[in-house]
Order: structure tokens, then sequence, then C-alpha cells
DNA sequence: GTACATTTCAAACAAGTGTTTTAATTTAGT
DNA sequence: ACTAAATTAAAACACTTGTTTGAAATGTAC
């Protein structure tokens, strides 16, 4: 006897249509009428809208971070010289095991993070930041020992450049996909979005400095 | 006697704040207030507050569009092999000529395409495609041209994850802005993002294929 | 200066939002 | 089985949104 409990009847169905629609445009109504559960039960069992969303996500990044976390201080303990690739390909299979937390957590929970990071600005940014800040550090450090040569502050812009491709990208994942399965008769997965990623983003965050970005 | 009218009140009051807040997150009380006009002057000018998004991005793009068709066309009949990163710089002076448009335009205009895709999906996107679609398949066959080795579905998520670095860093440039100032006192202009842009994109899109590219 | 069209204004409208309230119902402990 | 706590339910609340209305004011042409 597995009965689904309404707070999780509503976290997956606010999953689904924030990804979708984004957290702005989805109305509380829309949620609990998916879930089939009364209007009232957002605001008893999470508090508010607002805390709902950050539940939505805190089921994926408590299982998500601390495993890249564990990642990253592996690969900041070792001795070898990591390049680039190998540090961002580090995201890959943590990313990809999200898939056992729901079905298809990997695109549900990067649509996410797309729509975090374009819908709403404030309490979503500092939320991450406060909870996984540290791990975060650990990544950074891991980029500027594989770019040796690059000022710390090309690394900022370059890391942020890299982070809107990735949200871009997964926010407008669904768009994505149907052009290209309708141009080009592909029928991309998740995985082989991350797959073309990687080089892309690697090859950018590398890139030589130029006369023109040192100048200006 | 140099009055500004309503309509041209509305358009610049509108444009700051659909710039720095987002075109959902901003109502037309919020916009006729600072532009000092009556609220019912937004639907009598424009019609709604569709047409207005509309048309404060209308004052850009039909000064930049044709500037950009122009350039494109050019490069495209002149024989000579052009390089990415030549193609990428086309961009540059068209836009920093939108600074003549209005103060600090260059800036504004590509806050507000950064807020027009990542706020809005529908109107928008249609709304642009529609009117430059030409323009932009210039660039694409530009594009196609400096990288011969790549398949034409490669090109086309590459380009899409360019424009994600390009809407994502413009939209939250304010932000972005604020944080290379304090950690690391510099103090970027718009035109120097647009200059540390290019070489990150043009390593992106050039990068070699992979054998995981190809299989996945 | 009168007549007509354009523009401004305050007010109201209809629809949607997140949240709260109060009562009914179900669940769990003894 | 009874009691107290936890949960569900319907309704209303307070507020914001874009849009419309109809009268007042302004401008324009003859």
């Amino acid at each position: 006897m597995n009965k689904t409990t309404t707070q999780d009847k509503i976290l997956d169905a606010a999953e689904q249509l924030f990804a979708s629609t984004g957290f702005a445009d989805t109305s509380l109504r829309q949620i609990t009428s998916m879930a089939q559960v009364n209007l009232a039960a957002v605001n008893y069992h999470f508090g508010s809208k607002k805390e709902l969303i950050q539940s939505v996500l805190q089921r994926y990044l408590s299982v998500l971070m601390p495993r890249l976390d564990q990642e990253f201080s592996q690969l900041l303990s070792s001795q070898k010289q990591n390049d680039l690739t190998a540090v961002l390909s580090v995201f890959i299979k943590p990313l990809l095991e999200l898939n056992k937390v729901q079905h298809h957590g990997t695109r549900m929970f990067l649509q996410l993070l797309g729509r975090g990071y374009t819908d709403v600005q404030g309490h979503l940014r500092w939320f991450f930041n406060h909870h996984y800040g540290r791990t975060l550090d650990k990544f950074v450090l891991l980029v500027q020992q594989a770019c040796p040569d690059l000022p710390a502050s090309e690394i900022f812009w370059r890391l942020h450049f890299s982070l809107g491709t990735v949200v871009f990208t997964m926010a407008s994942n669904q768009a994505l996909q149907e052009i290209a399965a309708a141009d080009f008769n592909e029928n991309v997965e998740i995985e082989g979005v991350i797959h073309r990623l990687i080089p892309y983003l690697a090859a950018g965050i590398a890139s030589p400095l130029t006369l023109a970005s040192q100048t200006h």
C-alpha cells in the first residue's frame, strides 16, 4: 500500500508545470487542479508559493549537490593536472543520476534550473548561494587550476557566459528539441544535449586572451 | 519648441522599466506613473501592453536590423574566406550605434533583447522571426561558410548555445556589472562585455567535433 | 467663433492572483 | 470508543493586473 501523500502530489504537479511554464506563469490553482488536491493545501503544507518553489528544487539539489561536492573534492585532492573538459564532465554522471530520483528527473531539474535563473531574480539565487556556495567555490577553483593563464576576472565572466548557455538551453529545451527534430530529423535526449554542451563550453572558457579583451 | 509627445514619454519610461525589471514584472501603472501620463494613455496610443512591448523593441530593431542585413550581404558577396571572429564582429558597430538612437541605447536594447527571450516565449519570438528572419538566415549562412566542417545540425545547436550566452548575459547585465565592480575593481561598459563575448563565442562555435558529440 | 476630431482624465470593470478563515472530515493515541 | 490533533474542504478576502468607459479638456480647421 504505497499511497502518495498530498505533499508529493503537489510537488509532482508543481515541478511539471514549473518546468514547462515557468514559476511566475504557473498559478497555484493550476497546480492544485492537476494534483487533484484542494487549493489551500499548498499554503497548509508549504507555507507559501515561494517555499513551494524552493521545495521543488530542493528535492533535486539535496541529491545532486552533495554528489557534486564529493566529486569536486576528489578532483581537488588528486595531484594530477586536470584539464577543463575533465572538470566539466564531472557534472554528467550526477546529473544523469537524477533520473533515479524521478522519471525524467534530469531533464526536469535542468529545466527548473533554467527557469529559476531566468524567471526570478531574487530569492532563488540567494537560496542557492546560501546553501551550496561552498561547493560552487570548489568548482571555480578547479576551473582556475585548469586555466592557469586566465585572470580571475576573466574566468568570472566566462563562467557566467557558460551559465547563460546552460540555463538558456535548458529553459528552452523543449522548443529546441522540437525544432531539431523537425529540421534535422534529430531526436536528441537531454543526455545528448549535455554531451554537445561540454566541448562548446570548454572551448569558450579556455579561449585564448585576445588583445581586444584585454584593452576593453 | 521640442516637446516630447505622450507616446514618447511612455516609450522612454517603458524601456527603462522593461530593461531593469522585465516585461511581465512591469505594470502599466508603473510605466504611466514614471512617464507622468494617464493610465489609459497606453491603451489609447498603443492598443495593448503587448503592442507597447513590440513598439519599444521596434524602435531599436528598425535601426539595427537593416544595418546588420547590409553588413551581412556585403560579407556574403565578398569572395574572401571569412573567419568566424570576423563574422561575429559585424555586430559590434551596428550595436554601438544604437547609442545614437537613445542615451545608453546599446545597453538598453541588449537588456531588452535578453528580457524578450527569457520573459515571454510566444509573441516576441514570432514577431522577431517574422520581421527579420531573412536577415538571420544570412547570418547563419555566413557562420556555415566560416565553419565548413560542421554539420548544419551542430551549427544549429551551437548558435542557440551562443544565443543563450548573449541573452542571459544581457538580461543579468546589471547584476554582473555590480559583482565585477565589487570583486575585481572592474568597471566594464557594455562595450567591454561585447568584446569579451566575441572570442568566447567564436571558440565555442568553432570547437572541434568530438567523438562524444557525434555518438550521442 | 463655432464645429469637429483628438487627446486626456478619473473611475470603474472583469478577471486573476496568493493567502486566510472557518468548519467539516479524517487520522492517530490511549 | 472517545478525544485531540492533523488534514481537507469551500468560501471569502485583499490585492493587483490589463482594459474599457464616458465625460472633460484640448487642439484644429473652416
